[in-house]
DNA sequence: CGAACTTCTGAGCACCTTCTGAAGCGGCAC
DNA sequence: GTGCCGCTTCAGAAGGTGCTCAGAAGTTCG
């Protein structure tokens, strides 16, 4: 019973489970307790199983404990580097899925190598859709979770699909070319099928963590979508005023 | 099903396997840890089982653990000489192949000996793909290795093919003419056809892994192989702006 | 020893992406 | 109807990304 309430997001949609359908073990490594706070819960919010830590030492313990599927992981951290703590890590548990969180100007140096063993990699400021999908994206992978949608890396709502390896977005057959927000913007629409998304709650899930903008991007980027998306078409973006966005398949 | 699932790559390609469909076992033997980590996380993300030892000795008691089809195997150790190492492994497991790592200005008629007996190396310092097509290359000869695509050495994406042995890449029939360089980031892109590729997973994969260079040389040998691949024709290699590039089969 | 080739760096350019501000549109309340 | 508020759209600035060219340095091969 507990599992089986572990098995559904906070949000209502089905979760990403291990392949005994309990829920994935994820461990969030970063000196930054505020960082650490939102990334817990946004992964919470997956349904996941959640550990943080601040430093290598305590990651290691964690590590031992929880016996992680998937590890977040500051490369920059106060006791040790990134690259020690993963040998460290593979140590505990060989097959661990390492997403490492790197500062932009920071990419070239210590990331040689890191890509090339499936493990991935995001830079600062990063935005949680993009954390979310990156993890899932190497859990599947490594054939540590089990898909409960049917098709796997692809979304479908209505005529709509997005296939988010080959970030190919289509609208009854016809190819849609996006830029990178508007990529992630109706990502997370089409993860959240028929539910109204505040402009805030858009902001907070699609945009970076240091964004200090305002609503009005999420306007502007709904209103490219739509001309991408709908535009010649029955329009499946619709607009609840004073409430947010929703995205529909066609009812008829 | 855990052999099942271990018969796939964590990229999702289908792996190449021992005869009875289990996962090739390979055994890393470099003194340099983080080489060792490096090699161990792009061999297991080919599906393969995979322990790494530090030194002779280190080897000699995985070798009878683990009873590996094959050895990377670095020819400098702390403890005793890759030719050594070898004629205890051979004592553990007569039929072992052996990928001997190797660097540039070593000692090469020593190596030419070792190679006619079926075994090869590689001079650091290599890339990944590099080193990985050449173990799938051993492992092939060697008939330890069962392929599951049908035509084993050759790869064919739309009407693009390359015969990795023969070294040699058509498009349309027509014979095409590579540098080493643009082999290499060819065959990377065609072992994962359809997969947005990231410039630093190219780099990582297809670069050497002491390369300091910057993600700029990705872009000019993409722009390279287009030149040789692309022109004229309909384009195959796709930017995907913020992403990376793919490669596709031309739809219609 | 020289020629051809390969690899990589740097600079310049064009285009794309993102975001701001301002004007326009439309529904809803009064 | 009128005015307000929220949403939409336009135009443009600023910065970023990717492509290409030219050439330097290193390598291979005859």
């Amino acid at each position: 019973m507990l599992v089986d309430a572990m098995n559904t997001t906070r949000s209502g949609r089905p979760a990403l489970t291990r392949p005994d359908g309990t829920p994935l073990r994820v461990l969030v490594v970063d000196d930054d307790p505020d960082l650490a706070e939102v990334l817990t819960g946004a992964l919470r919010y997956e349904g996941w199983e959640v550990r943080a830590a601040g430093d290598g030492a305590g990651a290691l313990t964690a590590a031992r404990e929880l016996m992680p599927d998937a590890v977040v992981l500051d490369v920059m951290l106060p006791d040790t580097d990134g690259f020690a703590v993963l040998r460290l890590l593979h140590g505990v548990k060989p097959d661990v899925c390492v997403l490492f969180l790197t500062a932009r100007d920071a990419v070239e140096d210590r990331i040689a190598g890191i890509t090339a063993g499936g493990d991935d990699y995001v830079t600062k400021p990063f935005s949680l859709e993009e954390v979310v999908a990156r993890l899932r994206g190497l859990l599947r992978r490594a054939g540590m979770a089990r898909q409960q949608e049917e098709d796997g890396p692809r979304l479908v709502v209505g005529d709509l699909t997005m296939d988010e390896e080959a970030r190919e977005v289509t609208r009854a057959g016809e190819l849609i070319e996006l830029s990178p927000t508007e990529f992630e913007l109706l990502r997370f629409l089409m993860r959240n099928p028929r539910r109204v998304l505040s402009k805030a709650q858009i902001l907070d899930r699609v945009w970076s963590y240091d964004f200090g903008g305002r609503a009005h991007v999420v306007e502007l980027y709904i209103s490219y979508l739509r001309k991408k998306v709908d535009v010649g078409r029955e329009p499946m973006i619709h607009t609840v005023r004073g409430a947010g966005y929703v995205l529909k398949p066609v009812t008829k």
